[in-house]
DNA sequence: GGTGCCATGTAACGAGTTACATGATTGG
DNA sequence: CCAATCATGTAACTCGTTACATGGCACC
Protein backbone atom coordinates (compact mmCIF):
# COMPACT_ATOMS: atom_id res chain seq x y z
CA UNK A 1 0.00 0.00 0.00
CA UNK A 2 2.18 2.85 0.72
CA UNK A 3 5.87 1.42 0.73
CA UNK A 4 5.47 3.21 -2.47
CA UNK A 5 4.63 6.92 -0.87
CA UNK A 6 7.84 5.95 1.69
CA UNK A 7 9.77 5.85 -0.95
CA UNK A 8 8.63 8.85 -3.16
CA UNK A 9 8.68 10.83 0.44
CA UNK A 10 12.53 9.47 1.07
CA UNK A 11 13.55 10.18 -2.51
CA UNK A 12 11.45 13.84 -2.53
CA UNK A 13 14.39 15.17 -0.34
CA UNK A 14 17.23 13.48 -1.71
CA UNK A 15 18.06 10.55 -4.50
CA UNK A 16 19.00 8.00 -3.78
CA UNK A 17 20.17 4.22 -4.31
CA UNK A 18 17.97 1.24 -3.42
CA UNK A 19 20.66 0.33 -1.34
CA UNK A 20 20.78 3.59 0.31
CA UNK A 21 17.00 3.14 0.91
CA UNK A 22 17.29 -0.10 2.52
CA UNK A 23 20.19 1.05 4.74
CA UNK A 24 17.84 4.08 5.56
CA UNK A 25 15.07 2.21 6.53
CA UNK A 26 16.83 -0.13 8.83
CA UNK A 27 17.40 3.72 10.85
CA UNK A 28 14.74 6.29 11.58
CA UNK A 29 11.84 5.12 8.47
CA UNK A 30 12.35 1.90 9.17
CA UNK A 31 10.57 1.84 12.85
CA UNK A 32 7.37 3.33 11.35
CA UNK A 33 7.53 0.88 8.17
CA UNK A 34 10.19 -1.46 7.83
CA UNK A 35 10.95 -2.89 4.54
CA UNK A 36 13.37 -5.79 2.87
CA UNK A 37 15.72 -4.48 0.09
CA UNK A 38 14.07 -7.02 -2.03
CA UNK A 39 10.87 -5.52 -1.46
CA UNK A 40 12.48 -2.23 -2.24
CA UNK A 41 13.96 -3.02 -5.34
CA UNK A 42 10.50 -4.53 -6.36
CA UNK A 43 8.96 -0.95 -5.86
CA UNK A 44 11.47 1.00 -7.26
CA UNK A 45 11.26 -1.47 -10.70
CA UNK A 46 7.69 -0.54 -10.43
CA UNK A 47 7.52 3.13 -9.90
CA UNK A 48 9.87 3.98 -12.19
CA UNK A 49 7.74 1.79 -14.94
CA UNK A 50 4.70 3.82 -14.28
CA UNK A 51 6.34 7.49 -14.49
CA UNK A 52 6.79 8.21 -10.72
CA UNK A 53 10.73 7.40 -10.62
CA UNK A 54 13.21 8.09 -13.08
CA UNK A 55 17.26 7.00 -12.11
CA UNK A 56 20.38 7.28 -13.85
CA UNK A 57 22.89 4.56 -13.63
CA UNK A 58 26.49 5.60 -11.99
CA UNK A 59 29.19 3.48 -12.93
CA UNK A 60 32.03 3.17 -10.13
CA UNK A 61 35.16 1.53 -10.01
CA UNK A 62 36.54 -0.07 -6.89
CA UNK A 63 32.49 -0.32 -6.10
CA UNK A 64 29.67 -2.23 -7.79
CA UNK A 65 27.50 0.12 -10.31
CA UNK A 66 24.49 1.85 -8.88
CA UNK A 67 21.14 3.37 -10.48
CA UNK A 68 20.54 7.20 -8.45
CA UNK A 69 16.62 7.25 -8.85
CA UNK A 70 14.66 10.56 -8.22
CA UNK A 71 11.21 11.80 -7.93
CA UNK A 72 9.43 12.78 -11.33
CA UNK A 73 7.00 15.79 -11.98
CA UNK A 74 4.34 13.02 -12.10
CA UNK A 75 5.48 11.15 -8.76
CA UNK A 76 5.52 14.25 -6.69
CA UNK A 77 2.21 15.31 -8.10
CA UNK A 78 1.16 11.76 -6.90
CA UNK A 79 2.65 12.12 -3.64
CA UNK A 80 0.80 15.48 -2.62
CA UNK A 81 -1.83 14.25 -3.53
CA UNK A 82 -1.94 10.91 -1.60
CA UNK A 83 -1.26 13.05 1.63
CA UNK A 84 -4.11 14.58 1.20
CA UNK A 85 -5.98 11.35 0.74
CA UNK A 86 -8.30 10.39 3.45
CA UNK A 87 -5.71 8.11 6.34
CA UNK A 88 -7.10 5.25 7.99
CA UNK A 89 -6.38 4.22 11.41
CA UNK A 90 -2.75 2.15 11.42
CA UNK A 91 -4.31 -1.70 12.69
CA UNK A 92 -1.67 -2.84 14.81
CA UNK A 93 -1.19 -6.30 14.95
CA UNK A 94 0.22 -8.13 17.63
CA UNK A 95 0.38 -11.44 18.33
CA UNK A 96 1.53 -10.61 22.31
CA UNK A 97 -2.08 -9.79 22.51
CA UNK A 98 -3.36 -13.27 21.01
CA UNK A 99 -1.05 -15.31 23.15
CA UNK A 100 -2.33 -13.12 26.20
CA UNK A 101 -5.95 -13.93 25.05
CA UNK A 102 -4.88 -17.48 25.13
CA UNK A 103 -2.38 -17.53 28.65
CA UNK A 104 -5.03 -19.95 30.74
CA UNK A 105 -3.94 -22.44 28.18
CA UNK A 106 -0.25 -22.56 29.60
CA UNK A 107 1.55 -22.24 32.49
CA UNK A 108 1.85 -18.86 34.50
CA UNK A 109 5.35 -19.28 34.41
CA UNK A 110 5.55 -18.98 30.59
CA UNK A 111 3.27 -16.28 29.93
CA UNK A 112 5.45 -14.27 32.44
CA UNK A 113 8.25 -15.35 30.79
CA UNK A 114 6.94 -14.09 27.10
CA UNK A 115 6.33 -10.76 28.58
CA UNK A 116 9.66 -10.80 30.44
CA UNK A 117 11.35 -11.70 27.11
CA UNK A 118 9.25 -8.71 25.36
CA UNK A 119 9.84 -5.93 28.04
CA UNK A 120 13.83 -6.53 27.46
CA UNK A 121 13.41 -6.28 23.64
CA UNK A 122 10.61 -2.87 24.11
CA UNK A 123 13.31 -1.64 26.34
CA UNK A 124 16.04 -1.75 24.09
CA UNK A 125 14.15 -0.73 21.11
CA UNK A 126 12.84 2.68 23.97
CA UNK A 127 17.01 2.93 24.43
CA UNK A 128 17.76 3.20 20.94
CA UNK A 129 14.82 6.01 20.56
CA UNK A 130 16.64 7.59 23.24
CA UNK A 131 19.73 7.66 21.80
CA UNK A 132 18.49 9.34 18.23
CA UNK A 133 16.57 12.03 20.40
CA UNK A 134 19.79 13.03 22.20
CA UNK A 135 20.80 13.95 18.81
CA UNK A 136 18.06 16.59 18.01
CA UNK A 137 17.80 18.52 21.57
CA UNK A 138 19.68 21.37 22.51
CA UNK A 139 20.03 22.18 19.08
CA UNK A 140 17.91 24.74 16.86
CA UNK A 141 16.71 21.96 14.35
CA UNK A 142 15.44 22.87 10.78
CA UNK A 143 12.24 21.65 9.94
CA UNK A 144 12.94 18.47 8.02
CA UNK A 145 14.91 17.73 11.62
CA UNK A 146 11.64 18.85 13.71
CA UNK A 147 9.86 16.30 11.85
CA UNK A 148 12.12 13.75 12.10
CA UNK A 149 12.19 14.58 16.29
CA UNK A 150 8.77 13.97 16.22
CA UNK A 151 8.85 10.43 14.57
CA UNK A 152 10.78 9.30 17.54
CA UNK A 153 8.56 11.33 19.57
CA UNK A 154 5.71 8.91 18.78
CA UNK A 155 8.16 5.98 19.68
CA UNK A 156 9.04 7.16 22.32
CA UNK A 157 5.33 7.55 23.73
CA UNK A 158 4.45 4.84 22.57
CA UNK A 159 6.88 2.77 24.18
CA UNK A 160 6.55 4.18 27.58
CA UNK A 161 2.98 3.71 26.99
CA UNK A 162 3.41 -0.01 26.63
CA UNK A 163 5.81 -0.13 29.70
CA UNK A 164 3.14 1.30 31.85
CA UNK A 165 0.26 -1.27 30.41
CA UNK A 166 3.21 -4.01 30.62
CA UNK A 167 2.88 -3.77 34.11
CA UNK A 168 -0.57 -3.79 34.68
CA UNK A 169 -0.74 -6.91 32.94
CA UNK A 170 2.17 -8.67 34.76
CA UNK A 171 0.66 -7.41 38.32
CA UNK A 172 -2.13 -9.32 37.02
CA UNK A 173 -0.91 -12.41 35.62
CA UNK A 174 1.70 -12.60 39.13
CA UNK A 175 -1.44 -13.57 40.89
CA UNK A 176 -2.58 -16.48 38.67
CA UNK B 1 1.40 -15.49 10.13
CA UNK B 2 -0.40 -15.50 12.84
CA UNK B 3 -4.28 -15.30 11.92
CA UNK B 4 -3.86 -18.81 12.00
CA UNK B 5 -2.92 -18.61 15.49
CA UNK B 6 -5.62 -16.06 16.42
CA UNK B 7 -8.09 -18.44 14.98
CA UNK B 8 -7.32 -21.04 16.87
CA UNK B 9 -6.67 -19.05 20.33
CA UNK B 10 -10.53 -17.86 19.47
CA UNK B 11 -11.61 -21.32 18.63
CA UNK B 12 -10.00 -23.13 22.05
CA UNK B 13 -12.36 -21.26 24.51
CA UNK B 14 -15.48 -22.15 22.11
CA UNK B 15 -16.31 -23.79 19.01
CA UNK B 16 -17.29 -21.35 16.51
CA UNK B 17 -18.62 -21.32 12.51
CA UNK B 18 -16.41 -18.47 10.67
CA UNK B 19 -19.47 -16.15 10.80
CA UNK B 20 -19.05 -15.85 14.25
CA UNK B 21 -15.19 -15.50 14.32
CA UNK B 22 -15.83 -12.77 11.68
CA UNK B 23 -18.38 -11.00 14.08
CA UNK B 24 -16.31 -11.23 17.09
CA UNK B 25 -13.45 -9.84 15.21
CA UNK B 26 -14.87 -6.88 14.13
CA UNK B 27 -15.70 -6.60 17.99
CA UNK B 28 -12.53 -7.20 20.47
CA UNK B 29 -10.06 -9.23 18.76
CA UNK B 30 -10.39 -7.36 15.99
CA UNK B 31 -8.44 -4.47 17.55
CA UNK B 32 -5.31 -6.13 17.36
CA UNK B 33 -5.63 -8.43 14.76
CA UNK B 34 -8.25 -7.46 12.22
CA UNK B 35 -9.58 -10.12 9.57
CA UNK B 36 -12.13 -10.31 6.14
CA UNK B 37 -14.59 -12.31 6.59
CA UNK B 38 -12.84 -13.90 3.01
CA UNK B 39 -9.44 -14.14 4.96
CA UNK B 40 -11.10 -16.42 7.93
CA UNK B 41 -12.37 -19.06 5.69
CA UNK B 42 -9.17 -19.40 3.78
CA UNK B 43 -7.63 -19.47 7.14
CA UNK B 44 -10.46 -22.38 8.51
CA UNK B 45 -9.83 -24.13 4.93
CA UNK B 46 -5.91 -24.39 5.43
CA UNK B 47 -6.18 -25.26 9.50
CA UNK B 48 -8.92 -27.68 8.59
CA UNK B 49 -6.75 -29.75 5.93
CA UNK B 50 -3.11 -29.75 8.03
CA UNK B 51 -5.13 -31.55 11.04
CA UNK B 52 -5.14 -28.18 13.71
CA UNK B 53 -9.48 -28.03 13.36
CA UNK B 54 -12.50 -29.88 12.86
CA UNK B 55 -15.82 -29.24 11.82
CA UNK B 56 -18.71 -30.56 12.02
CA UNK B 57 -22.14 -29.39 9.98
CA UNK B 58 -25.03 -28.53 10.86
CA UNK B 59 -28.11 -27.99 9.06
CA UNK B 60 -30.70 -25.55 10.02
CA UNK B 61 -34.28 -24.75 8.65
CA UNK B 62 -34.67 -21.22 8.94
CA UNK B 63 -30.79 -20.18 8.13
CA UNK B 64 -28.25 -21.68 6.39
CA UNK B 65 -26.67 -24.62 6.97
CA UNK B 66 -23.46 -23.79 8.75
CA UNK B 67 -19.83 -25.26 10.30
CA UNK B 68 -18.98 -25.48 13.45
CA UNK B 69 -15.23 -25.75 13.79
CA UNK B 70 -13.20 -26.87 17.35
CA UNK B 71 -9.71 -27.17 18.00
CA UNK B 72 -8.05 -30.94 17.54
CA UNK B 73 -5.76 -32.25 19.63
CA UNK B 74 -3.05 -31.11 17.48
CA UNK B 75 -4.55 -27.65 16.88
CA UNK B 76 -3.77 -27.08 20.65
CA UNK B 77 -0.22 -28.24 20.92
CA UNK B 78 0.08 -26.53 17.89
CA UNK B 79 -0.88 -23.32 19.93
CA UNK B 80 0.91 -23.70 23.09
CA UNK B 81 4.17 -24.37 21.52
CA UNK B 82 3.33 -21.09 19.31
CA UNK B 83 2.89 -19.14 22.81
CA UNK B 84 6.65 -19.98 23.69
CA UNK B 85 7.85 -18.88 20.50
CA UNK B 86 10.39 -16.43 20.47
CA UNK B 87 7.49 -12.91 19.71
CA UNK B 88 9.25 -10.51 17.42
CA UNK B 89 8.30 -6.95 18.17
CA UNK B 90 5.06 -6.23 16.15
CA UNK B 91 5.69 -3.57 13.36
CA UNK B 92 3.74 -0.33 13.15
CA UNK B 93 3.12 0.85 9.97
CA UNK B 94 1.62 3.45 10.14
CA UNK B 95 1.03 6.20 6.70
CA UNK B 96 0.41 9.13 9.07
CA UNK B 97 4.24 9.25 9.57
CA UNK B 98 5.26 9.09 6.22
CA UNK B 99 2.95 12.18 5.90
CA UNK B 100 4.51 13.77 8.56
CA UNK B 101 8.03 13.32 7.25
CA UNK B 102 6.52 14.87 3.89
CA UNK B 103 4.84 17.57 5.21
CA UNK B 104 6.84 20.21 3.81
CA UNK B 105 5.60 19.22 0.29
CA UNK B 106 2.23 20.69 1.44
CA UNK B 107 0.90 23.47 2.65
CA UNK B 108 0.53 23.29 6.79
CA UNK B 109 -3.37 23.87 6.52
CA UNK B 110 -3.05 20.43 4.96
CA UNK B 111 -1.07 18.74 6.90
CA UNK B 112 -2.97 19.97 10.08
CA UNK B 113 -6.14 18.95 8.30
CA UNK B 114 -4.74 15.58 7.88
CA UNK B 115 -4.05 15.63 11.82
CA UNK B 116 -7.52 16.88 13.01
CA UNK B 117 -8.68 14.18 10.75
CA UNK B 118 -6.76 11.42 12.45
CA UNK B 119 -7.36 12.99 15.88
CA UNK B 120 -11.47 12.30 15.19
CA UNK B 121 -10.98 8.96 14.39
CA UNK B 122 -8.52 8.22 17.10
CA UNK B 123 -11.15 9.66 19.13
CA UNK B 124 -13.89 8.12 18.57
CA UNK B 125 -11.91 4.78 18.82
CA UNK B 126 -10.70 5.38 22.79
CA UNK B 127 -14.34 6.34 23.09
CA UNK B 128 -15.41 2.53 21.82
CA UNK B 129 -12.35 1.27 24.40
CA UNK B 130 -13.72 3.19 27.33
CA UNK B 131 -17.16 2.04 26.74
CA UNK B 132 -16.25 -1.73 26.03
CA UNK B 133 -14.27 -1.37 29.50
CA UNK B 134 -17.38 0.09 31.37
CA UNK B 135 -18.47 -3.23 31.13
CA UNK B 136 -15.55 -5.19 32.89
CA UNK B 137 -15.09 -2.32 35.83
CA UNK B 138 -16.80 -2.96 39.40
CA UNK B 139 -17.42 -6.19 38.60
CA UNK B 140 -15.66 -9.50 39.94
CA UNK B 141 -13.83 -10.96 36.98
CA UNK B 142 -12.86 -14.40 35.76
CA UNK B 143 -10.08 -15.08 34.50
CA UNK B 144 -10.78 -14.48 30.80
CA UNK B 145 -12.83 -11.34 31.07
CA UNK B 146 -9.72 -9.94 32.95
CA UNK B 147 -7.41 -10.94 30.10
CA UNK B 148 -10.21 -9.36 28.02
CA UNK B 149 -10.25 -6.14 30.09
CA UNK B 150 -5.76 -5.94 30.17
CA UNK B 151 -6.39 -6.04 25.96
CA UNK B 152 -8.93 -3.12 25.94
CA UNK B 153 -6.59 -1.22 28.50
CA UNK B 154 -3.53 -1.84 26.12
CA UNK B 155 -5.98 0.47 23.48
CA UNK B 156 -6.73 3.22 26.14
CA UNK B 157 -2.93 3.33 26.53
CA UNK B 158 -2.02 3.67 23.33
CA UNK B 159 -4.79 6.31 22.43
CA UNK B 160 -3.63 8.40 25.13
CA UNK B 161 0.31 8.26 23.66
CA UNK B 162 -1.11 8.84 20.77
CA UNK B 163 -3.13 11.99 21.64
CA UNK B 164 -0.39 13.32 23.84
CA UNK B 165 1.93 12.88 20.71
CA UNK B 166 -0.43 14.60 18.23
CA UNK B 167 -0.54 17.56 20.38
CA UNK B 168 2.66 18.07 20.59
CA UNK B 169 3.31 17.62 16.71
CA UNK B 170 0.01 19.93 16.19
CA UNK B 171 1.94 22.78 17.95
CA UNK B 172 4.98 22.47 16.22
CA UNK B 173 2.85 22.11 12.58
CA UNK B 174 1.11 25.64 13.57
CA UNK B 175 4.44 27.20 13.75
CA UNK B 176 5.23 26.64 10.14
C1' DG C 1 41.19 -16.88 5.48
C1' DG C 2 36.71 -14.97 7.19
C1' DT C 3 33.59 -11.22 7.90
C1' DG C 4 31.32 -7.20 6.44
C1' DC C 5 30.27 -3.56 3.17
C1' DC C 6 28.59 -2.22 -1.37
C1' DA C 7 25.09 -3.17 -4.89
C1' DT C 8 21.94 -5.55 -7.57
C1' DG C 9 18.38 -8.68 -8.31
C1' DT C 10 15.13 -13.49 -9.31
C1' DA C 11 11.82 -17.20 -7.89
C1' DA C 12 8.60 -19.27 -5.08
C1' DC C 13 5.58 -18.75 -1.69
C1' DG C 14 2.40 -16.86 1.88
C1' DA C 15 -0.69 -13.34 3.57
C1' DG C 16 -4.20 -10.08 2.76
C1' DT C 17 -7.50 -7.13 -0.17
C1' DT C 18 -11.16 -6.25 -3.49
C1' DA C 19 -14.64 -7.61 -6.22
C1' DC C 20 -18.07 -10.90 -7.24
C1' DA C 21 -21.59 -14.57 -6.17
C1' DT C 22 -25.68 -16.84 -3.84
C1' DG C 23 -29.99 -17.06 -1.27
C1' DA C 24 -33.42 -17.35 2.43
C1' DT C 25 -35.53 -14.72 6.44
C1' DT C 26 -36.73 -10.80 9.32
C1' DG C 27 -38.06 -6.09 10.34
C1' DG C 28 -39.21 -1.32 9.33
C1' DC D 1 -39.75 -2.54 -1.24
C1' DC D 2 -35.21 -2.07 0.99
C1' DA D 3 -31.84 -3.11 4.19
C1' DA D 4 -29.81 -6.09 7.44
C1' DT D 5 -28.62 -10.65 9.30
C1' DC D 6 -27.09 -15.29 8.63
C1' DA D 7 -23.80 -18.17 6.12
C1' DT D 8 -20.67 -19.66 2.75
C1' DG D 9 -17.31 -19.17 -0.52
C1' DT D 10 -14.23 -18.19 -5.47
C1' DA D 11 -11.02 -15.45 -8.43
C1' DA D 12 -7.78 -12.12 -9.35
C1' DC D 13 -4.67 -9.36 -7.54
C1' DT D 14 -1.19 -6.82 -4.55
C1' DC D 15 1.97 -6.76 -0.91
C1' DG D 16 5.56 -8.85 1.68
C1' DT D 17 8.80 -12.78 3.14
C1' DT D 18 12.27 -16.36 2.49
C1' DA D 19 15.61 -18.45 0.05
C1' DC D 20 18.97 -18.19 -3.45
C1' DA D 21 22.49 -15.80 -6.46
C1' DT D 22 26.62 -12.89 -7.76
C1' DG D 23 31.09 -10.59 -7.01
C1' DG D 24 34.78 -7.37 -5.83
C1' DC D 25 37.13 -4.67 -2.13
C1' DA D 26 38.70 -3.59 2.63
C1' DC D 27 39.95 -4.86 7.13
C1' DC D 28 41.57 -7.81 10.91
Amino acid sequence: MSLKHAILASLSKKPQTGYDLSRQISGSIGFYWPASHQQIYKELAALEKCGWLGFKEVRQDEKPDKKIYRVTREGLAELKSWIEEETELAASKDALLIKLFAAQLVKPEIILAVFEEQRKKREARLKKYLEIESHYTGKKLGVDAKLEHLSVRRGILYERAWAKWAEETVEFLRTL
